[in-house]
DNA sequence: CTGCACCCTTGAAACGATTCATCGTTTCGG
DNA sequence: CCGAAACGATGAATCGTTTCAAGGGTGCAG
């Protein structure tokens, strides 16, 4: 309403020429106003508010020769697992005063190029990342070889030029396995893909060396993305199979997976666990709310955001004395009814399951 | 590896000199490849590879005097219903070229202010968002005024200086008392909050509007925000009431609340539905596939994206002959077990309700 | 051979903020 | 009262790109 307020925006020479200044002095009560005198900026700012300036962030990074704020590229938004994980980092990035984006790649290679192309563009301050491929990736590469500082999240990294955090995605397919045999399944099967998603490959490397014996059957279900819609897909195709070739168990590459297949299997009337048991990954926090319970391997998701940020903004605050580092987490496995129909009665069964949702303390 | 390309960024002045050509030549094979003639654009495309060099986007966003990212303003990154509409938001601008950026506020209006700060110094193309508060704000009033489209997503608004997009959230509740009523409860609850969230005001206003009567009880349990823990809260809050003066049903201003409730209701040994009834809103994935099958009001969640970003592109990219549009569109119930014992046989209810995730043709 | 298009290419002038050497005023100790 | 230091304010130079008027060739018609 104000008629001085201009539809488009004044320059810092504008405000300056309003408050009777100079340029410097404008740019000083901005960047530095310990260094004016108490008038001159309080005029300085009354022309600020009345011409409704708004500084130009392109000039002052054109300048300053870096842009302030973090990006965060991740496979799936719509995935639990990675906006835990983009809350964690959210939290350690707000604390130390800057601000994150988030790039949401849909785990297709091309619109992750075309965010990092654009990001590298703009001269991000950092890139917290979980690439598509194995990260390798020629564009990673040139990022960081520019300087960017670039951390890998959920992704191990043999490289030396970056920081990583990680999951042993290994470990965590073989705590899988183990449980399932354990329990004697002998008849098993992976799902999720695709193959070239390292996690992918890994859970199914780690799930796969536990069953390596005689009449021992492992099948592979491969899926084109790690979906609910995915998940009920593959659900169909072992559903219809069988009952006596029917792995007797799942193990699902994450947990919208194993959602999908837990769907797909109640509505054909295979039971679970009792006709197949399900393992899935992740543990999100739906999970534990599924009709039937979902057992899965956990992973400390916001902790995973949390140190991720921390080594990145190290990194951006002091590029000379940083080190990288290779930080793996463990992840482990949490029981409940999609594997082991529990011998205590129902309702104390559902109790003990559905408590395991409160995050851990 | 290739010694030239240097660690940090090479300016069009040196491709420049690399090629032997001016400064010019090298915008214009960068902007305009056809004005130049072959040769010359071989050798620029050549000194531009060898150099390793990526264009700056401050400096030409200074030049320009805008961007070209279109950020996404939502309430909260872990919302699925967010996430889905996040998703259908990015298909359309993604397929108009540009690039979307997510920033999540978290239901803090503190954030959300930082945000649409750093977002306005940036010039963004334009901004999609679901504010924290009534969207009168004068934080984004600014941002209209110095000419940014701006899209309000799943709040309708009166204003007449930008587009909406909203589903009708007084008839959701209405829809959600209805069918309640119809199920013959009298005595009921409302669960959301804070009430200065506008789809929780309406979504409220419309469930008791339909319980107005005499021998008739609306509790109302407020929230501090809109997830499951705080459903659990809710739900705790319930169950403890002496069940001569529990609620019978139980509203939740959305999905996520409702499966807190519910929950906590099981693990209190409450039974859904028949000691309580819940209903949550939104209709996300994970409302069918959850313990008790949650009745829900659906919202068409990607079409709110894909048609807030439509409108938002089209406004920006020809801001001249933009009207102003206001998209309401309509919710729908979806009954499930959470609020109707179903009569026939556990097995084939099962089946049809959670043939429900399936996405609508 | 001249004049005229036409095509490329050129270089200088923006864009807006920051920095920094410099200059003019005060202040204060001696 | 002098000189030096302290303090504030100044404005030109700079960041890298895009744009555009102007210039230099080349070929063609007259």
């Amino acid at each position: 309403m104000d008629a001085s307020s201009e539809r488009d925006g004044s320059s810092i020479k504008e405000v300056a020429r309003q408050a009777g200044v100079s340029l410097g002095t404008v740019s000083n009560v901005l960047n530095r106003p310990e260094v004016v005198s108490e008038p001159t900026r309080q005029r300085v700012i009354e022309a600020i508010q009345k011409l409704g300036y708004v500084r130009n962030d392109s000039a002052r990074q054109l300048r300053a020769g870096h842009s302030r704020t973090i990006a965060i590229v991740v496979l799936d938004v719509a995935n639990p697992f990675f906006t835990d994980v983009v809350r964690g980092a959210e939290e350690a990035i707000d604390a130390a005063g800057a601000v994150a984006v988030v790039c949401n790649s849909g785990e297709s290679a091309a619109r992750e190029r075309r965010h990092l192309d654009l990001l590298e563009e703009q001269r991000v301050k950092g890139v917290l990342i979980t690439p598509v491929d194995d990260g390798r990736d020629s564009r990673l590469e040139q990022l960081v070889r520019r300087g960017t500082p670039v951390v890998l999240v959920d992704r191990g990294s043999g490289q030396r030029n970056r920081c990583s955090v990680a999951v042993d995605d290994v470990l965590g397919g073989q705590l899988a396995g183990a449980h399932l045999r354990e329990l004697g399944h002998r008849r098993v099967a992976f799902v999720g893909g695709p193959i070239g998603i390292p996690q992918v490959a890994d859970r199914r490397r780690g799930f796969a060396g536990i069953f390596p014996g005689d009449g021992e059957e492992l099948r592979i279900v491969d899926t084109p993305n790690l979906s609910v819609a995915a998940g009920r897909r593959a659900g169909e195709e072992i559903a219809d199979l069988p009952p006596a070739d029917r792995p007797t168990a799942v193990f699902c590459a994450n947990d919208l997976l194993a959602l999908g297949v837990l769907q797909e299997m109640t509505l054909r009337g295979v039971r679970v666990p009792r006709d197949v048991a399900i393992v899935g990954y992740d543990d999100i926090d739906f999970a534990a709310a599924a009709a039937v319970p979902l057992s899965s391997i956990r992973q400390p998701r916001e902790q995973l955001g949390r140190t991720a940020a921390q080594l990145l903004l190290e990194e951006a605050n002091d590029p000379a004395h940083h080190e990288h580092r290779h930080v793996v987490f463990k992840p482990e496995l949490v029981v409940r009814e999609s594997t082991v129909r529990s011998p205590v009665p129902r309702r104390r069964a559902r109790h003990a399951a559905i408590s395991e949702v409160r995050p851990p303390p």
